[in-house]
DNA sequence: AACCAGGACGTGA
DNA sequence: TCACGTCATGGT
């Protein structure tokens, strides 16, 4: 087995499932994580179960950029609470209305914008998949924010590799310290069978390990 | 009280 | 390409 395979192994030993994307309303969802609304589904692959779930993971990706989860919670919730979970809600507000909804995660006016965009965008899906190319032509969507889209909005195996899988894997001498976004995407998905369960777990477990070794030098 | 959080974009060199 | 600065709130 590689070693990148071997170290998800012992993650998923360690921590167990995640059950990753975190969703404001799952009907028995196991709430494990502290601080949050109970939101994660461990085992359970099934979700996004409708539309109005899989877009909500995507504003959610667009809500968490360089911002903790449980600031982004509060956002989704007072966005739910207009009704503004909703693509075509989002593209007709007052911008002043999204940006104080959306204000807990921080960034408001940059966010309320990317938001417009993508909703609209989301729109002339009409169903459709994006791809990764579409999705990084839009402004406010950079690559870890696309690979998540397409990973946990539309299970499609594009793994994401974000700022702490650099820092682990750095450490572990398994990447150059300054590797590219695209080469350490490459990696993994050079080394593992082409499974968005398997991306979806390992992501999270990555978050999930370096929360948890957030004051070591790993 | 600095520093960070599930980043991305704009600018100047 | 690359190094910085900017964006903003709330935790620790």
């Amino acid at each position: 087995m590689n070693k990148i395979k071997c170290f998800y192994e012992k993650l998923l030993e360690k921590y167990g499932l995640q059950g990753w994307w975190p969703l404001l309303d799952c009907k028995g969802c196991n709430p494990t994580k502290t601080g949050s609304i109970q939101g994660y589904h461990p085992g359970d692959y099934s979700y996004p179960k409708n539309e109005n779930q899989r877009f909500e993971i995507c504003i959610g990706a667009i809500l968490t950029q360089n911002t903790s989860w449980p600031q982004v919670e509060k956002a989704l919730i007072n966005l739910k609470k207009i009704n503004a979970i909703n693509p075509e809600k989002i593209k007709n507000m007052e911008i002043s209305e999204l940006c104080h909804a959306i204000k807990p995660a921080g960034y408001f006016n940059q966010k309320a914008k990317k938001l417009k965009i993508f909703s609209e965008f989301y729109i002339n899906l009409k169903g459709k998949k994006p791809t990764r190319d579409e999705l990084l032509a839009l402004w406010g969507i950079g690559p870890e924010t696309a690979d998540s889209i397409l990973l946990y909005a539309y299970k499609l195996p594009s793994f994401v590799a974000d700022a702490y899988t650099r820092r682990i894997f750095s450490s572990m001498g398994l990447i150059k310290k300054y590797e590219t976004y695209d080469n350490i995407k490459k990696l993994f998905e050079d080394n593992l069978e082409k499974d968005f369960k398997l991306y979806q777990e390992y992501h999270a477990l990555i978050v999930e390990h370096a929360k948890n070794n957030k004051n070591k030098k790993l």
